[in-house]
RNA sequence: GCCGCCUUAGCUCAGCUGGUUAGAGCGCUAGAUUGUGGAUCUAGAGGUCCCCCGUUCGAACCGGGGAGGCGGUA
């Protein structure tokens, strides 16, 4: 069997509910994973991130290269031991990273080139050293291939060359990476919104063979709808037996969409970043606690997670730490904000064994449609 | 009592020799955030420029009177 290995045990229309084996932990999916991008899930500790029922987290190859360097965390033991964190571990690859900081950044066939956000100085990225440092030196449990994600909107052409160049690039990482004991590597499908370069892209990406297949390019300022429709054939032109991971996904009516449409596994800094700025995600919709109609509201965050940031902390209390500014409210926040997130995933799964997903999906549109009235 | 300084947005203050609709920071009220360069960013509300009289085409600004505050001094 290959590693990780993958099994699903039901299915309920086009969704999966499954379980992916590594060598430090089971991963149950549809899976959310919690993004930690410099070696930490900002403002928590890993015991506060674990008790949200978080199986895996997000590292990044970008910041982590950076600063404290790869090397650095490869002589004290590699990002596990590093952030204490036992449990597994993916990596991005800082493709996404060569658009966000495009200002920055030149892509050429070799590698990206860049200089560094935090002191000016050079650095390239090639497919080869960016496979050696999620693997070799940080020690990822699943490692991502270098891609090219482009920004939204785009040309067909300019969409087209990602697609080649992170496939080549793909072949590279497949290359570097060679065979692995208890390592995974993952493939990236780009291409846009153009169905025909999804299907190039998928049909590239199997024909080099990974063990996982991600959906890059989307949340990329598209929309909900447009996603939508393009996640309606992209997860069905990869491989049915595999994971698909869709990267950077989302808002949780994006993340049960993508669900109802294939996908198993995805990642965001929505709920850490929203929630050092104030916003709750709860079972009750969205809103900004440092609204002023909280500041009387002695009623918990939201009592239906089971999650001592959601459960014993009320609202007006919440609203006076972040109109301080105490640091506290962000690490309550990020924390419940977490435990919402994975409780919606184990929602998930749950409606998929018992074949209620379509009745999940309805409730939550409608929950949804008031909060956001 | 006398002398000096001061009074402009909720707060602290800018406003050049008088010249369109008086500004900033903070605070307040909202919005945004999707493979984290974000304790960030964006927007909005809010003013009898202490009061009265005068000069002037035109006054936050100049003159007179008054009120209040701070400091000094008998």
């Amino acid at each position: 069997m290959a590693v990780p290995g993958f099994t699903i045990s039901a299915v309920d229309g086009a969704a999966r509910a499954g379980r992916l084996t590594t060598s430090r932990g089971i991963i149950d999916t549809p899976a959310f994973m919690p993004v930690g991008t410099a070696g930490t899930v900002k403002a928590l500790t890993v015991d506060q991130v674990r008790q949200t029922g978080a199986q895996v987290l997000l590292g990044n190859t970008y910041h982590l290269m950076l600063r404290p360097t790869a090397e650095r965390i490869a002589r004290l033991g590699g990002l596990h031991r590093f952030m204490r964190w036992p449990g597994p571990i993916l990596t991005d690859s800082g493709g996404f990273q060569v658009m966000s900081l495009s200002k920055i950044a030149k892509v050429s066939e070799e590698a990206v080139t860049f200089q560094s956000h935090i002191d000016g100085t050079r650095h390239g990225l090639s497919p080869e050293r960016s496979i050696e440092i999620q693997a070799d030196l940080l020690g990822a449990d699943i490692v991502m291939q270098l891609d090219e994600c482009v920004a939204f909107p785009t040309s067909e052409a300019r969409a087209g060359e990602a697609v080649r160049l992170s496939a080549r690039w793909g072949a590279r990482c497949k290359q570097a990476f060679g065979t692995r004991e208890s390592q995974a590597l993952f493939g990236i499908q780009q291409g846009s919104t153009f169905e025909a370069l999804r299907r190039e892209s998928a049909e590239r990406l199997v024909e080099i063979g990974f063990d996982g297949y991600a959906i890059g390019g989307l949340a990329v300022g598209e929309g909900h709808e447009t996603m939508c429709e393009v996640l309606d054939y992209a997860p069905g032109l990869l491989p049915p037996e595999r994971p698909r991971y869709l990267m950077g996904v989302g808002k949780p009516v994006d993340i049960v969409e993508a669900v109802a449409r294939g996908v198993d596994m995805f990642d965001c800094v929505l709920p850490t970043r929203s929630g050092r700025h104030g916003q709750a995600w709860t079972s009750e919709g969205v809103f900004n606690l440092s609204n002023a109609r909280f500041a009387d509201d002695d009623s918990a965050l939201d009592g239906r997670i089971d999650c001592p940031a959601s459960r014993d902390y009320s609202r007006a209390y919440l609203h006076h730490l972040f109109k301080s500014g105490e640091i506290l409210g962000q690490v309550l926040l990020s924390w419940h904000n977490l435990a919402y997130f994975q409780t919606l995933m184990a929602d998930l799964r749950a409606a998929i064994r018992e074949g209620r997903l379509a009745a999940l999906r309805q409730s939550f549109h409608s929950q949804d449609s008031l909060s956001a009235s």
